[in-house]
DNA sequence: TACGCGAATTTGATCGTTCAAGTCCTAGGA
DNA sequence: TCCTAGGACTTGAACGATCAAATTCGCGTA
């Protein structure tokens, strides 16, 4: 079978090449009748436009890049898994399609972005792992090129749309479950002030309760080593800043011979394998929302202020809680 | 800044369009001299091909399709992951893209197939998941289109490359660990004969030793369950098909009061987590691999018999063997 | 001196689509 | 009857690269 191209559809059909490219970018110029016409012959033929030459003309890809990072050293892999396959997804049903790249630092990204621009014309970026003085929403939002970013923008103001979880949510939901549980005396496990995703997780069981607290860096081993002291405080709940603390918590009390109930945050491979109540985030939901927030840049109906969705996380429910 | 164009590097260096051109693709039928002095025209004015053009007059895009999953249900999220990782950075340094797609199942992937090839002249396919009578492998060699596995073609025969990881070495190395510990009674808890991973597994234990063994469905529980019986018939180490068996295992011996060695496979983020000692798969490597395979079938220097690559994991030693 | 040959470079056509500027046709108003 | 308006559709040009064929330029040889 040789090539389909828009000239054969039209040829088929009786009509121009144009009016065949006005069926699929603007219908509404073709009468009914004709549209159907060209529509059979589409299908007939099984015709798809040539994403080359149309990019050519028009300067749009229909393709979207984000980053894929080394595998996080830490126990919460699959996140960005998860969230990318949830991208793919949506960027699908949209008509776009999700490329990838990888990026030492911020500088070699920003690079990256020129490289992508200049050599594929690619549509837009979405942005993981947003941090205190990131240079790239800057770099981008002074081009004016469109860009949503999965996290907030921690200590700078909201001039740009993003998408995050609400982790203050999160933590209040694990501490709310526990206080529903009988828990008066529950205690937080949390990472040292500073990071804003931390800050969060602490806030939200700060806002309910008033236990006791340690903070230290991420880790099974040095989260062990604080629940060790916290646990001997008294407390009979430790709501965790994430599943690798969580675990940790759980060898603390299990040497201390104790039953403390522990609620992690992620929901990792981790938490499902040993049955942790863990905070899970909705990454497929955060995915979709961001797609969807590109849809309307890349449409031209954004809104004139950019827009933020603030997705809340839920309880998952195990045994350890 | 305007666009700068092929036409534009010409003028700039006083040459033609397909000198230029030449210098890109064939520098070697352009005198020296000229060619130093377009390459300077090109960094100077920061030129960079247009793939859509490019791809328009030539047919290729200089990309490569994989496909993501959902994230793994089980214990082993995160190899795709590191896989994916790899294999873009393998990619971009032979200048090729990574794209992604989704699909449900095998039919619905070959229809992908269909449609990123008419509509974005992808270059290759990278196949995950291989399995027994796997139909994409077939379409896809159908119809001559360039594609590598990562996981070797079940049951059908090598007419195609691809990469895998040496499964029976991981066990067996994971075994010849234990015996040098002077373990001499070492089991096996692996699953249900059938899968080709997992008689792999089985057969690299069962090359050097010949202890009892279990075979169940993958998961934590039912691997605690297959280790409780396993381990009161007396073995002093237990090898593993994955780490959420290992885990199981290591859980039944706590309860059993005994302090059995137990080896995991796929080193995952929980093996990291809870020091458990695990087989590890290069995946970088594999993804490297794959993309010289691919390289050599896209710059048609593939010898006629496709190549196979079988890569050695490695131990990866922790505290509980 | 003229000729032929190969290396180096240039020119024109082309890939498949969309944009911009036509053409054609019918209906309605003066 | 003629003119205009506007809807429906068509035509030519252009996007930026590469392919294929043509041209130019030395240089050795008859």
């Amino acid at each position: 079978m040789e090539k389909v191209t828009i000239a054969t559809v039209a040829r088929h059909a009786g009509v121009s090449r144009q009016t065949v490219s006005n069926v699929l970018n603007t219908p509404d110029v073709v009468r009914e009748e004709t549209r159907e016409r060209v529509r059979e012959a589409i299908a007939e033929l099984g015709y798809r436009v040539n994403q080359a030459a149309r990019q050519m003309r028009t300067g749009r890809s229909r393709l979207i890049a984000v980053r894929i990072e080394p595998a996080n050293d830490g126990i919460n892999g699959s996140v960005l898994d998860r969230f990318l396959h949830g991208l793919t997804d949506a960027a699908e049903s949209a008509g776009y399609r999700v490329m990838l790249y990888t990026a030492g630092d911020d500088a070699a990204e920003i690079a990256t972005y020129e490289e992508l621009l200049s050599s594929y014309d690619l549509d837009a970026f979405v942005l993981t792992s947003t941090h205190h003085g990131d240079p790239r929403t800057d770099w981008l939002a002074t081009r004016d090129l469109p860009f949503v970013t999965f996290g907030r923008p921690w200590g700078a103001p909201d001039t740009h749309s993003w998408v995050d979880v609400d982790n203050a949510a999160g933590t209040a939901a694990a501490t709310a479950h526990l206080i529903e549980r009988g828990h008066t005396k529950i205690g937080f496990l949390g990472w040292p002030a500073g990071s804003g995703v931390g800050d969060a997780r602490r806030d939200g069981w700060a806002s309910l309760t008033d236990g006791p607290s340690a903070a230290v860096e991420d880790g099974v081993d040095t989260g062990a080593a604080a629940a060790h002291e916290l646990i001997t405080a008294g407390p009979t709940a430790l709501v965790c800043a994430s599943d690798s603390l969580a675990l940790g918590a759980l060898q603390a009390a299990r040497e201390l011979g104790q039953d403390t109930a522990v609620i992690g945050f992620d929901d990792t491979a981790v938490a499902r394998a040993i049955g942790l109540t863990s905070v899970s985030q909705p990454l497929a939901q955060a995915a979709g929302r961001c797609m969807d927030l590109l849809r309307e840049l890349l449409d031209g109906r954004a809104p004139s202020t950019p827009t933020q969705v603030l997705l809340p996380p839920s309880l998952v429910l195990r045994q350890t809680a």
